[in-house]
DNA sequence: GTAGATGCAAAGTATTTGCGACAAG
DNA sequence: CTTGTCGCAAATACTTTGCATCTAC
């Protein structure tokens, strides 16, 4: 069963003011990567009165708290997605801006072994591909 | 021997001015990965007279002739590095900002492999890792 | 000679912040 | 109660742009 965001505030010691609430469940039953203008007319629909400066407060609350993640991908805004168990990178259609979840264990690995042999520990990466569609 | 940014510039029929000049000259000599502002104060010791405007105009008409390549490193300003053949990826130290350049031949097939499985065609990717330096 | 480049300042984006009012624990 | 949060508008940081002038080819 899905962990729902305000759930994770509660285990955290988040505050849950009502703003937050709502921003948390918005989030939730977002299946996409919503940039914070997207994510302010989200919420707006429930509440019209929250300002975007408390969307920009929350979302930076929940990645320092460990609930969201944050994506700058090429050419765009930043983009807020919910962090979860699973670490996935992300493939872009340069077209059409779906963006696409995978998990490549060899590449992890990889990349690990890469950061040793320069005697770093790898503390975090960033992967992302930019592809179009091939016609079948 | 080393290819100059000026003499792309010709190659490409890029027009050269002599703002453009000092530009391509500096970026021939840097060997780090400057931002605008570390670019335009380089610049600026040349020709004081050269406004950032024309700097900011100069990286992005370089980018788009392929003579540059812009990078956004996580929680930093744009950087720009020159483009040459051999292309690579990097390896950021997050304590000094120290950038590795490396190249690992496997990853790069695999992330061929990874869009393909995806009915997409390769364009671009970006693979930044981050890390901190093992005590040895 | 002319299309395109420059410098300047103003405008545009995305994001952050100071402050007085307000609400959660 | 009291500490932290909110809404607002102003501030910031980075980048782009309109316009009159200038310059490379």
């Amino acid at each position: 069963m899905k962990v729902l965001i305000e759930q994770k505030c509660i285990d955290k010691g988040v505050k849950l003011t009502d703003q937050r609430k709502i921003i948390a469940k918005v989030m939730s039953e977002s299946e996409d990567h919503p940039d914070v203008d997207e994510l302010y007319k989200r919420v707006s629909k429930i509440d019209a009165k929250i300002s975007i400066a408390t969307v920009y407060r929350t979302v930076k609350l929940f990645e320092e708290s460990g609930i969201l993640t944050k994506h700058e991908f090429k050419g765009g805004k930043a983009r807020y997605e919910e962090l979860n168990e699973s670490h996935h990178d992300h493939l872009i259609d340069i077209k059409t801006g779906e963006i696409i979840e995978f998990v490549d264990d060899e590449i992890e690995k990889l990349q690990k072994k890469v950061a040793e042999k320069y005697g770093y520990e790898l503390v975090d990466h960033r992967l992302e591909l930019y592809g179009v569609k091939k016609k079948s």
